[in-house]
DNA sequence: AGTGATTTGTGCGTATGTATG
DNA sequence: CCATACATACGCACAAATCAC
C-alpha cells in the first residue's frame, strides 16, 4: 500500500499517474487539508521533485489543491472547488 | 529587436515573459503557421530549454498553439481558437 | 531580532524516449 | 539509418515566503 504504485512503462507518464493517485485520494476524502510536501511526495513515490511538481500542477490547474509559498499545499474544500 | 528582451529581475518569471512575447506576436499576426522549435527559442532568447517549454505549455493551454511530436509546434488558426 | 529550517517557485543542464520525415 | 523535434524524467541550485525557535 506504500509500494511504488507508479509504473514507468505504463501508458501514462509518471506525473499523470501520480496526479491520478492524489486526485483519487482527494475525491475519496482520504487526503484532506494538507498535501505532503513536494519533496516528501517525490521520496514516497520515488520520482524526481520536478515530476511531483508537475503532478501537483495538474491538480492545481483543476482547482483541487492550492499552493502557498513557504507554507505548503492544501486541498481546496469541496464546496469551493470549480465546476 | 532581437535582444534578449527577457529580464530575469522583472516581476514575471522568464517563462511567463516569453509566453507573453509569443502571444503578442501571434495576436498581431507576426507569427503564423509554424512556431520555432523549442531549442531554437531557447537559444534565441537565451533561456534553458525547460524554460522555453514552459512558455509554450502556457500558450498550448490557452489554445493558441498546438504541438505535434516529431513535427513541430504550430499556431492554431484564429477561427479555431477557443473563447 | 535574527537565524535557520521548511516549502513552494524558478531556472539551468542533461539524458532518454517517441514520433516524424 | 539518421536528423529533427516534442515529451518525459532526473538532478541540482538558488530565490522567496513562511514559520519556529
Amino acid at each position: 500500500m506504500d509500494h511504488a504504485a507508479l509504473d514507468n512503462d505504463a501508458l501514462d507518464p509518471l506525473y499523470v499517474q501520480l496526479a491520478a493517485i492524489l486526485r483519487g485520494q482527494i475525491e475519496r476524502g482520504e487526503l484532506t487539508r494538507r498535501v505532503p510536501a513536494v519533496k516528501a511526495l517525490a521520496q514516497q513515490y520515488e520520482v524526481a521533485i520536478g515530476t511531483a511538481e508537475r503532478a501537483l500542477a495538474i491538480l492545481k490547474d483543476e482547482g483541487l489543491i492550492a499552493t502557498s509559498m513557504g507554507r505548503g499545499t492544501f486541498v481546496v474544500p469541496e464546496d469551493e472547488r470549480p465546476k
